[in-house]
DNA sequence: CCTAGTTCCTTGCATAACAAAGTACCTTAG
DNA sequence: CTAAGGTACTTTGTTATGCAAGGAACTAGG
């Protein structure tokens, strides 16, 4: 038990929302989310974030389509659904109501 | 998937942090820490509580000792140890910096 | 006793993360 | 044409974890 794994764990809880989050922006296939995750320091690998992707697609919260690449094999597009849409306005609130919780446990140290 | 469970999953990755938080403000038994989650809306239970707190103890970043209570059997009153005070101010710049980052990607919204 | 309340612990199943290896397609250089 | 290297997606097996459910152990009151 040490910090980074540590961290590691508090990221994971909230990486489906990012990953919506991501994907409500636009149009976009795994590497590109991959990088953008791990700009923002969410610590993601692939053998993560491609199941996590099936998993949302089956649950119907996200759609794809492929693209041809001008530099390698065609690439899965990720959209979100009109389902995926009304999933993150849920999201946004338990994010919302989440941070408070925390934030009221650090506030009430004495 | 349904935002239930969502909102379970995003809770979960915080929650090591959240239970090192309240007993970081005087020793506590288990039952009491559940009842400040479930106050704190963070959904716990105790079949998860229990093997945490082990796991925390056996890191060495908690320690307990028995005290006898007036109505019912012994409690483990449970305080961090150095250890565990080191680890929360980790963990304490971990939050700071994963609220920042999902703000940001939801900032990033266009 | 027996029941009910409190507190802690364990077991077994289902899910999920991840490392690692695998598949498949594309481009470029020789 | 083909070999090498890059990009992109998938699968497999191990390990960890969350949780429902059940159990154990103690107290107090009828």
């Amino acid at each position: 038990m040490n910090v980074e794994n540590a961290q590691v764990q508090m990221r994971k809880g909230i990486l489906e929302y990012c990953i919506l989050l991501i994907i409500s922006r636009g149009e976009i296939y795994a590497s590109e989310i991959l990088e953008e995750l791990l700009t923002a320091k969410m610590m993601v690998v692939e053998g993560t974030l491609y199941p996590l992707l099936t998993r949302l697609k089956n649950a119907e919260l996200l759609d794809y389509h492929w693209k041809e690449s001008v530099s390698g094999p065609p690439r899965k597009y990720y959209v979100l659904t009109e389902q995926g849409r009304l999933f993150i306005d849920g999201l946004n609130g338990t994010w919302l109501e989440l941070s408070e919780s925390v934030n009221a446990i650090i506030k009430n140290k004495s």
